[in-house]
DNA sequence: CAGTGGTCTAGACCACCAT
DNA sequence: TGGTGGTCTAGACCACTGC
């Protein structure tokens, strides 16, 4: 159960800065004293110092000393999967249609795509105990040859739609989350009433050139569905 | 401009595995072997592949080897500030009232509160264009002496309300972000029609020992509101 | 048993910073 | 110029995995 001192070093120097010993800006012993302090070599003491680097405690000035980082107090960790992300989980899922269609004005404008490409439009209803919960849109470019299969794209996740040839490592994707009013379309497929309150998430993937892949938004029921998030420095 | 060897080395790694020339599970050279082919040193090459780690592509099994991990594709940065978070900015910033309250049953069991505590309740409303946007319950355990200045109260997120001994890295924070209808009290304050769309966004406040230092929600029109986040690995 | 990753050392040279 | 961090080496010993 021994802690390798690399570890214990850099515990050492964290509750030095959760106790507020250490504030921000303030510097830290130099590696060289701080390898003198534990008896360990330089490599050692630079081995903690670059895990509380990479932990968002620390930073380091070639030349000058390392410091401790202005915690970054708005930055949060969010899960989401809008297959996973309701109350309860999904317990089924209905494909409405699958349909190659001409940019309208709204999808020119947030896939960057021109009036003679094809777009793939995918339109998914999930359930819960029979009711409708979240009704989802996706657009997709559209490229001949295209493996358009029912299956796949019934329970399959917008990223997995998208990567069929191209790494998911190599995929980067954006949230934007709002809060709404049901509009006529939402209102129709998750038989509700208008007006009612909807928490809209749109996706925008993008490919390791920028180039736009997919596109899309998922509107849920408000009482089904709340997202959680945690700080993380 | 060289790049150090340990970068080469991790970059050209990354780029197998985004080109999905190595796939997740699929094991990565020894480390022997790799210090081989760069005619480089072990340690160097264990700081290119540590740094993989980090960054989510890899993970290592001790006595067997490094493996491409399966991407996590649920994980995002979210970015949120109750004062800044609002489209162009709030520009006033107006604090109704502080009150010592005694705990409701709600907020006895989000806070773990005694019905023998005191809580602080501040309630604020944030301007853009002399319209409220936001309207703002914190609650705040009470002790004795506690400095209850209006003017710090008015500017401050709730972080900086409450840490005003503990370091800011020792502060954990949850979020819950849901939609909703505006209910009597959101409405009257923030001046809008019963059963408006609103996003609520809950913040608790944890110690590093656990304890719950802060709990309480916004409520911004959803017009002037939306989140941002971008996909983390 | 040989091979793997995990820890650690005692050096080295460099670029950068302050004085 | 001396101190700082950044990179890198060529070893070493350990615990673990698979055969």
């Amino acid at each position: 159960m021994r802690e390798p001192i690399y570890i214990v070093i850099a515990e050492d120097l964290k509750k030095m800065i959760n106790s507020g010993e250490l504030e921000p800006g303030d510097s830290i012993c130099s590696e060289n004293m701080l390898s003198e302090q534990y008896n360990v070599s330089r490599m050692t003491v630079r081995k903690s110092l670059t895990l509380l680097s990479s932990e968002g405690y620390i930073y380091s000035v070639p030349g000058k000393g390392n410091y401790v980082s202005v915690p970054n107090q708005d930055k949060y960790i969010l899960y989401f999967n809008e297959m996973k992300s309701i109350e309860g989980s999904v317990d089924e899922t209905k494909l409405l249609d699958v349909n190659v269609i001409k940019p309208t004005m709204e999808t020119m404008y947030n896939m960057k795509a021109f009036e003679n490409k094809r777009l793939i439009l995918v339109r998914r209803l999930m359930y819960i105990d029979t009711k409708p919960v979240a009704y989802d849109l996706k657009y997709i470019p559209y490229y001949r040859g295209m493996p358009v299969v029912e299956k796949e794209i019934n329970y399959a996740t917008f990223p997995e739609l998208v990567a069929q040839k191209k790494s998911l490592f190599a995929i980067r994707k954006e949230l934007k989350i709002k809060a709404q009013r049901a509009s006529k379309d939402v209102v129709d497929n998750l038989r509700i009433n208008d007006g009612d309150p909807i928490m809209a998430i749109e996706q925008k993937l993008l490919d390791d050139e920028d180039k736009i892949v997919g596109w899309g938004t998922t509107y849920f029921l408000s009482d089904y569905f709340q997202l959680q998030a945690i700080s993380s420095l």
